[in-house]
RNA sequence: GGCGCCAUGGCCAAGCGGUAAGGCAAAGGUCUGCAACACCUCUAUCCCCGGUCCGAUUCCGGGUGGCGCCU
C-alpha cells in the first residue's frame, strides 16, 4: 500500500495492563518502548505514576521515560518532537518502534505531526497570558469569549464560554501568529502522517473490574511510599513551580496529608476517585477513534469459554500485529 | 418505661404553606502546544397513614425508624 514505517501503540485507561503488554510485544517483535505518558517523563516521580520499574522492563529499552526534572514544562508538541525522533531512530536500527501510554492528546500530537501551531506560551507572550487572566479575573471570563468571537468565531464557537483555559490558548494564538487558532488546526488536519500506525487499545466490559484494580493498585502505591515521594517533591517546592507535574493524580490528592491537612485515608480515598474518573475521560477520548483494534481484556476465549489469560491478549496482539503487516506490505 | 430531637435523590445537605438550592458520587460527553489539565450535560416529587387548607415536603394527630437524655 505505502512504504511508510509501521509504529505500533498500545492505549487503554490506567490499570488496564498496557506497559506489561508492550513489553511482551517489543520482547516477541523485536521492538523498543516509546512512553506516550505525560507524567511518567518525570524523574522523581516513579510510584505515583506507576512507572515501570527496571525488573518490569525486562531490559526492554524505554525511551522518553524519567528524563525531565520535575520542575519543567512539557506540552504535546515537545512530545512529538522527541517521540518522532526516538521512533526514527529505532526504525533505522531495524526495530519496531512501540508507543505506550494513556495519554490521549499525546498520541494524537504524535500521529498528526508537530503542527505549525505557535508556541503560544513560551517566552514573552507569558506577558500576554498574565494579562488575559487577570482580565478573566476582574471581568470574569465571559469577557474573554468574547474577544475570541470578535478575532476568531469558529474557535469561538467550539470552546465553552467557561473554559477559560482553552479561550486563552485561542487567544494567545491569533496574538502571537495573526492567524486564528481554528485556521492553524484545519492547516495541521491536511498533515500526511509519516507512520503506519497500528493502535491496539485495552478495554473492560466491566468497568467495575478495572475500578477494582485501580483501587488495589492506589493501595499498593501508598505500601510503596508514595507519601514519601510526595513529601520529597513538595520540600523541593515541585508544586509550586511546576505547571505540568504539579497536576500529577497521587501528588496534589497526597498533598493534603503531606501538609497535614487531611488524614491518610481520606486522601487515600480521593486518590482512588481522581484515578477513576480520569481512567472514565480517557476511555470517553479513546472511543471516538475509529481505526483502534479493541482486545477486551475480561472477555471469554471464542473457543476455550475461559477468560483471556495474559498470553491470550499477547498472542491477540501479534495477531492483529501480523495481519496488519501483511496488508500494509501488498 | 418517660422526655426531647430528627427522618428530603447513592451520600452530604438547603428549603419550612404555593408544587424541591447546592456539593459529592455515578453516568454521558467535549478536547490540536499546562491534558493525570480544563470544560459541558444530567438523576427526587421530600418515611407511612389520616387531618387542616383553594393548595403541604413545609402545620396538626397517629404510626414506623434513627439519635440523645432520664428512671
Amino acid at each position: 500500500m505505502n512504504n511508510k514505517p509501521t509504529v505500533l501503540a498500545i492505549i487503554g485507561p490506567t490499570a488496564s495492563g498496557k506497559s506489561a503488554l508492550a513489553v511482551a510485544l517489543a520482547k516477541a517483535l523485536g521492538g523498543e518502548i516509546i512512553s506516550c505518558d505525560s507524567m511518567q517523563i518525570y524523574r522523581e516521580m516513579n510510584v505515583g505514576t506507576a512507572k515501570p520499574t527496571e525488573e518490569e522492563m525486562q531490559g526492554i529499552k524505554h525511551h522518553l521515560i524519567d528524563f525531565l526534572e520535575p520542575t519543567s514544562a512539557f506540552s504535546c508538541s515537545d512530545f512529538a518532537t522527541l517521540a518522532r525522533a526516538a521512533a526514527d531512530n529505532i526504525i533505522s536500527r531495524g526495530g519496531l518502534p512501540i508507543l505506550c501510554g494513556g495519554t490521549g492528546l499525546y498520541l494524537d500530537a504524535f500521529i498528526r505531526g508537530n503542527s505549525p501551531s505557535p508556541d503560544a506560551d513560551k517566552g514573552a507572550d507569558l506577558e500576554y497570558r498574565a494579562r488575559l487572566e487577570s482580565v478573566a479575573i476582574e471581568q470574569g471570563t465571559i469577557v474573554l469569549h468574547e474577544m475570541l468571537k470578535e478575532v476568531d468565531p469558529d474557535s469561538a464557537e467550539n470552546i465553552h464560554p467557561n473554559n477559560q483555559k482553552r479561550i486563552i490558548r485561542a487567544l494567545e494564538v491569533y496574538h502571537n501568529t495573526g492567524i486564528p487558532k481554528s485556521e492553524h488546526d484545519r492547516r495541521s488536519k491536511s498533515f500526511e502522517c509519516p507512520y503506519n500506525v497500528l493502535i491496539i487499545g485495552l478495554r473492560f466490559a466491566d468497568r467495575e473490574l478495572l475500578y477494582r484494580r485501580i483501587e488495589k493498585r492506589v493501595d499498593l502505591m501508598i505500601e510503596n511510599g508514595l507519601v514519601d515521594e510526595v513529601k520529597a517533591l513538595d520540600v523541593k517546592g515541585v508544586f509550586e513551580v511546576s505547571p505540568t507535574a504539579s497536576q500529577a493524580i497521587g501528588y496534589k490528592e497526597l498533598l493534603a496529608y503531606v501538609r497535614g491537612l487531611t488524614d491518610l485515608d481520606t486522601c487515600t480515598e480521593e486518590l482512588k476517585k481522581a484515578t477513576r474518573r480520569y481512567a472514565k475521560r480517557q476511555m470517553t477520548w479513546f472511543t471516538r477513534y475509529e481505526n483502534i483494534h479493541w482486545i477486551t481484556v475480561d472477555s471469554a476465549d471464542s473457543e476455550t469459554n475461559k477468560v483471556l489469560t495474559f498470553e491470550d491478549i499477547v498472542n491477540i496482539a501479534k495477531k492483529l500485529y501480523a495481519d496488519f503487516i501483511s496488508c500494509g506490505i501488498i
